[in-house]
DNA sequence: ATCCAGATGCAAATGGTTTGCATCTGGATA
DNA sequence: TATCCAGATGCAAACCATTTGCATCTGGAT
């Protein structure tokens, strides 16, 4: 179990270590994507209310322990934040691959100079695609 | 005034050129950039019904007419489809600014090898920043 | 001028997310 | 170990973007 480490991320983080947020925390190592409040309350037998779940999440977020990953509008996804990277979806299944590519230097300086943005902080790549499976 | 070139547009992707869908398309074409519902509603005047917008937009989405945009959770955004290109977001005043630049060939091709899906249509890609006036 | 498939307006429903408030609890303290 | 309270949780209601059912209206073909 990740319960031991999660706890130990939310003493880091300053956190009080409740059972509600040991729990999430555990599950969003432990599964490693990204999910959805819905997909939370599932995998903890629904005994945590949404409430919570969005709250924790939201804590968490302005933590830097997990981040948001906005894929589609409607229901957001969020997953424990390891080194930055990048999704491909299969838009038939749903199913999300982390890739292990980034944008080189090169085209990030690029948008610093074409944009005339003072400041160039993040951005969101992500890919779309057809998996094996669904072909 | 755009109303003669969507009509046109409108007529060419087989679509009844209403009084609602030509001033929508319209709109879409001046403002060139991307417009939430609400956006659009205010342009307009108010003078078209929600789900109508809502509507009109699925059915220009279907026809490549428009493309969606989701930058964040929470509302979509619209913009008259054009040249394919990417985004920069000021996170301080919200500014959205067209940028020319796309992935190279060679992270494509990166993404293909690494994903091991089928197929790899499409990507989304947004900078995130403080713009000039921001700082 | 007539006609009708498809488009619109209105109002109600939906679904994800947020919020107010009473109660509960982690962990600091004695 | 018992006490205590700021902060966390559960519950229910509110919120807000989007969707849907249905009666009415209209673009454009005839
Ligand atoms: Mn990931
Ligand atoms: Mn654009
Ligand atoms: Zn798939
Ligand atoms: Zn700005």
């Amino acid at each position: 179990m990740n319960a031991t480490r999660a706890t130990e991320l939310l003493r880091s983080a300053e956190l009080r270590a409740t059972t509600q947020r040991v729990l999430l925390l555990a599950t969003l190592i432990a599964e490693a994507k990204p999910l959805s409040v819905d997909d939370l309350g599932l995998r903890t037998k629904n005994s945590l209310d949404t409430a919570t779940i969005y709250r924790t999440l939201e804590t968490f977020k302005e933590k830097g322990l997990v981040r948001r990953v906005d894929l589609d509008q409607g229901r957001a996804l969020y997953e424990h934040a390891g080194e930055h990277h990048h999704h491909i979806v299969c838009t038939k299944c749903g199913t999300i691959r982390d890739l292990d590519i980034c944008l080189p230097k090169t085209l990030q300086n690029q948008v610093r100079e074409e944009s005339r943005f003072a400041h160039v902080n993040q951005h969101a790549l992500e890919f779309f695609g057809v998996c094996k499976k669904c072909v």
